[in-house]
DNA sequence: TAGTCTATAATTAGGCG
DNA sequence: CCGCCTAATTATAGACT
């Protein structure tokens, strides 16, 4: 524009802060989606440029539409997710969307098949192994409180992914803790569809 | 050299702008990577906070491993893009856990160095996982593990308290961690030799 | 629904412990 | 690797186009 508005000519006020919940407002919502689901895959893109890290991320709109960012492509990363041997349905490849500037694909079914299953399998392994340190601590803890488990019985290893947990932990906590004295407005984390 | 300003010397620079290219030290790299891995997921927690969207992201470190975000999980999100017909597509079932078999896109010595990263990735996962304050999948913890419990189901004063006994193990796993002798526990990330 | 603009909030490069 | 600190770079909420 050549000519800036006058009278009232205040612009801008800025940027506001906001509060991280849920935008109440629709649009609103919608236009905060665009612009930082934008923000969002740029910020892909540079982690994948500065660090040559593979990244893929699905994101879902609030009306449900499906955007996807990958670097090789989704397909190529979340393969790396399933080293299975079988490759049987190598001809997937095109399934997702693989730029962030699409907007209406569908069709990654073929794909989601061998996700699902190998994020199950993760999953349970994964349970498996933490239940493992778990249980060693809630044993050195007999008697008394988890919190109080005695350290010292952890090995070195179980010790830093005791410490990863917990810190993990604490940080959650540490964030509902800020959000949550408010009455009863608060509201998990995602509830729509 | 210019002379400082003596006296007080001055803390730090302040950010220096970079050009979004592959950062050549690896030492500088992992650590640019992880501190834009950590800003990318809570971007990507804001986002589904703030639209109530389904997020998903999966990022392999330049060292190959696997850190997974997702809300409100990797595999909800992922599942969306699947609505899984009635028809079974369930048996696929061999998983990945001792199959020893991986892509073998990559050499067999990289394809062992892998195999032990996958091992780490659980630990990964299960991180990313808890810091998705929607977490639901794990949610119904009755009868699961302290370590994953339902933050959103406390009150605000259990949370202030919860979160001071989780500092408190946390102070006292750390303060044991270093008096560990340096055997394996000083190299977190697993080089693969 | 997507660019533009502005002033300000948020992120983060580089250093240190 | 984690956390803290500082200062400069980015990302963006809000308002329009």
């Amino acid at each position: 524009m050549v000519a800036p508005p006058r009278g009232i000519g205040r612009k801008s006020q800025g940027r506001k802060r906001i509060e991280i919940t849920l935008i109440k407002d629709p649009a609103r919502r919608m236009v905060t989606f665009s612009k930082r689901k934008s923000g969002f895959f740029k910020k892909a893109l540079e982690l994948s440029l500065l660090c040559g890290a593979d990244v893929a991320a699905v994101v879902f709109s609030p009306t449900g539409r499906p955007f996807a960012f990958g670097d090789p492509s989704v397909n190529h990363v979340l393969r790396l997710c399933a080293p299975l041997p079988a490759g049987d349905e190598d001809g997937l490849g095109s399934g997702f969307p693989d730029d962030a500037t699409d907007g209406d694909e569908r069709g990654a079914v073929e794909a989601t098949a061998r996700r699902k299953e190998v994020a199950k399998a993760r999953v349970a392994e994964e349970e498996a192994r933490m239940s493992a340190v778990g249980e060693k601590v809630l044993r050195a803890a007999a008697g008394r409180f988890w919190w109080e488990a005695d350290v010292e019985a952890l090995g070195a290893e179980e010790l830093q992914e005791f410490a990863r947990a917990l810190r993990r932990l604490r940080d959650n906590v540490q964030r509902h803790a800020d959000k949550l004295p408010p009455a009863h407005a608060s509201q998990p984390t995602t509830q729509l569809h």
